[in-house]
DNA sequence: GTCTATAACGGGATAGAC
DNA sequence: GTCTATCCCGTTATAGAC
């Protein structure tokens, strides 16, 4: 049954989980080959080098995952609604596969010029329409103006570094992956309200 | 001048500049022992290991620049100062130590149980009487009720990630390091407002 | 074109004998 | 405190089978 998948696709398989699980550092093209039943030298016949599998893996689980992301953003809806919606989905999206982020932060610390230059981070990071409509609704008064650029970072802030410091959490609340999963579904409702309410025109009365 | 120094020392002080400026996995146990003046052999001897080497580092380095955070928290102040000093404090420790948030979060990556064991770490997560005063002040209607732990995550969140993800804000703004710099200065203002909006009892009347 | 087997390189990390 | 042997890594190369 999965002899029919060819050798290139297992190793694909194979180093897109190690990776995913144990880390590229702590992942060896001798075990990716091992594992997926071939052998290092056609590993390397097919890929050349571990970077450049790492490569077409990383880009392909971006392309996978990101681009409803941005849909989101540039969609016609209130920002209150639009705010909940991300969050949400973003979350949902980190919750399924928790070790994104990390091998994203791991990307960005190794070689952050390869990271800046992959067109699927655009999904991760790019917001222009979202920022107009901040503006935008701002001058209509909904909202109070606000600065857009660090609103965004503040929001994909505090939906994403949960998801770094896992353990922590998990540890200095006693939950099992069940309970974080949970928590983090909370949290969903603690980020929309943090940055709706930051957004109330009643709330910046001092 | 620096003879006197002990060879542990100067391995020490040289392993820190290197983990630092070339991350962990960049730096090689020879190197470190080369640019001590000294050699492979003797760094093991003291420190039988790289990792022991780092670990001593790494506690040292939290020991050195967490504890006043704590402190903070713990003081006699109202909420809204409290949270404007410890955002100020934090990111200006970051700003001074922008490697920081790098090396503690590959440490979580590789090994999140040893990470949540050290004793220092407590001093970058945790917060009894800040979410004891969250509880209290909402209790006497001065802020609007809250869950202490999101709040809490919220706000390390935002303080932190941004240094994560440093080369994408500059490459996306255009800034260098200066610019970089500067905008974390204003984003410690965004931060506040928005926390301190998000507690503000007229702001969630919807 | 796809695949296996094997060997060798240069570099790095570690352990143990001295 | 020092030196050496050993092992594992990523990479490259070769020779050959289907």
């Amino acid at each position: 049954m999965e002899k029919k998948k060819s050798s290139r696709d297992r190793i694909l398989e194979t180093a897109e989980r190690l990776f995913i699980e144990q880390g590229v550092e702590n992942t060896t093209v001798r075990e990716i080959a091992r594992e997926a039943g071939t052998n290092l030298a056609l590993l390397n016949y097919y890929f050349k080098s571990k970077e450049n599998l790492f490569d077409e893996i990383f880009n392909n689980l971006l392309e996978k995952y990101t681009p409803s992301l941005p849909i989101i953003l540039n969609a016609e809806l209130p920002i209150n609604k639009k705010i909940e919606d991300y969050v949400s989905k973003y979350v949902d999206l980190l919750i399924n596969n928790p070790k994104l982020v990390t091998l994203i932060l791991s990307v960005l610390r190794h070689s952050p010029e390869k990271m800046a230059n992959l067109e699927p981070t655009n999904n991760l990071y790019v917001s222009e329409s979202f920022q107009e409509q901040l503006i935008q609704e701002a001058e209509n008064g909904t909202i109070v103006p606000t600065h857009p650029e660090h609103f965004f970072i503040n929001m994909i802030s505090m939906i994403a570094f949960p998801f770094t410091i896992k353990h922590l959490i998990m540890l200095k609340n006693e939950l099992d992956e069940k309970g974080f999963t949970d928590f983090m579904q909370d949290h969903k409702k603690s980020v929309s309200n943090t940055l709706i309410a930051s957004l109330s025109p009643s709330a910046n009365d001092h």
